[in-house]
DNA sequence: ACTGTTAAGTTTACACCGTTAAGTTACTTA
DNA sequence: TAAGTAACTTAACGGTGTAAACTTAACAGT
């Protein structure tokens, strides 16, 4: 019994440390350029042996994926205390933006990437928990929003995806190297002036706070 | 003489049917599932002969880029007619998702993909034309709404790249699947509706018509 | 007309990649 | 102690982008 359990837990324990070796190369290289090969010398194991705690690659980088999901709802949880909707929408907004720029590859694998997408699909309507926690943080307080006068006469859902479409449209520019079109002197920080700008928009919609 | 100009005339039609097959590869199978042997497969010669004609893979689709934008510039262009530059950066707005909705795969490798933009780089300050001219369809377009009274006291150059990071952000979750999330009964036409949104936005930031 | 040179294309090869099948250990249990 | 099995490795397949070496054919100059 005792043995049983020593060895369900090595093999968490290795499941783990190939989690942590894909994670670290990812984080610092990217999805492309980190290898199972990789991986696999990192850990001191051969290729073939992390096919035998995951599927295949995406199914690695589908953990990260979820990991990533994480880390976002903890860029928003301390939001959940801000009362004013309205004023809420407007952090959610930075607490994104400073969650792209300060996690680059796991945003990429988030929102960006190919890849992990199709393990996803498959996972189906298995809960998927994480993402449903961060998309609700902002549907929630879009409907708080309406609630009190704001935005008037918009739909909710699709004013929620509208929001996002907005944030993730900098964040997208400026992990994919976009943001070089622009003059060199403007370049500095420009996704938070972007940022700045879209909140300055939203409270520009309502000439005066309604209700 | 002749001789030489039939042979000039030659390696140009090569390297025009190896852009030719590079496209169709591309367009209907995306840049990762496009290989280099796949491209000389379709034209029947060598895999090593596309090198003599192009640098490596990233030289052949940074050509396809450069065809991207010429194409954008396609639906860009009678929208100069429009006298309005407000009613012309709402045009804008929405020939950009369409042309981002019809032309996928360009629009990846434009605005997306990872791939030829080292490419870009390296091409530096010769010159780019048709990316700037793409891109200042809009920035002219946005200087003249100032002039009128529009978006006061904001910043003409970070409007400008707001703006296109709005519509940015709903081509490129789409291109890269990231509507599912959505209820299925919203997902079908979800991008146009948001860029009608993010036009009825554009249009409540000045409650009537300034000046 | 013969010969040397060069351009155009191919063959071969390298170093990777993800992944599968077959083989080898080393440990555990009967 | 023998058998069985879980854990891991080796070898291999078919793919990738790309570089070096080789072949072939056409041309130019004497």
């Amino acid at each position: 019994m005792a043995i049983a359990n020593r060895k369900e837990r090595q093999k968490e324990e290795l499941k783990a440390s190939i989690l942590e070796a894909a994670r670290t190369l990812f984080i610092e290289r990217g999805y492309e350029e980190t290898s199972i090969r990789n991986i696999a010398e990192r850990i001191e194991y051969s290729p073939t042996t992390i096919y035998l705690y995951f599927k295949d690659k995406d199914d690695i980088f589908y953990a990260l994926h979820r990991e990533g999901f994480v880390l976002l709802n903890q860029y928003f949880r301390s939001l959940q205390e801000v009362e004013d909707p309205f004023e809420r929408l407007k952090a959610i907004t930075k607490a994104y933006i400073r969650f792209a720029l300060e996690n680059r590859e796991y945003y990429d694998l988030m929102f960006i990437s190919r890849s992990p997408m199709s393990a996803l699909e498959d996972s189906d309507n298995e809960k998927w928990e994480e993402g449903d926690r961060a998309f609700a943080a902002l549907t929630t307080t879009i409907h708080q929003c309406l609630e009190r006068g704001y935005f008037k006469g918009m739909d909710p859902q699709v004013l929620s995806f509208t929001c996002w479409s907005m944030v993730h449209g900098i964040c997208a520019l400026e992990i994919r190297g976009r943001c070089k079109v622009v003059p060199d002197e403007l370049l500095d920080g420009l996704s938070n002036r972007v940022g700045m700008m879209i909140v300055d928009m939203l409270e520009r919609m309502h000439g005066k706070k309604p209700v």
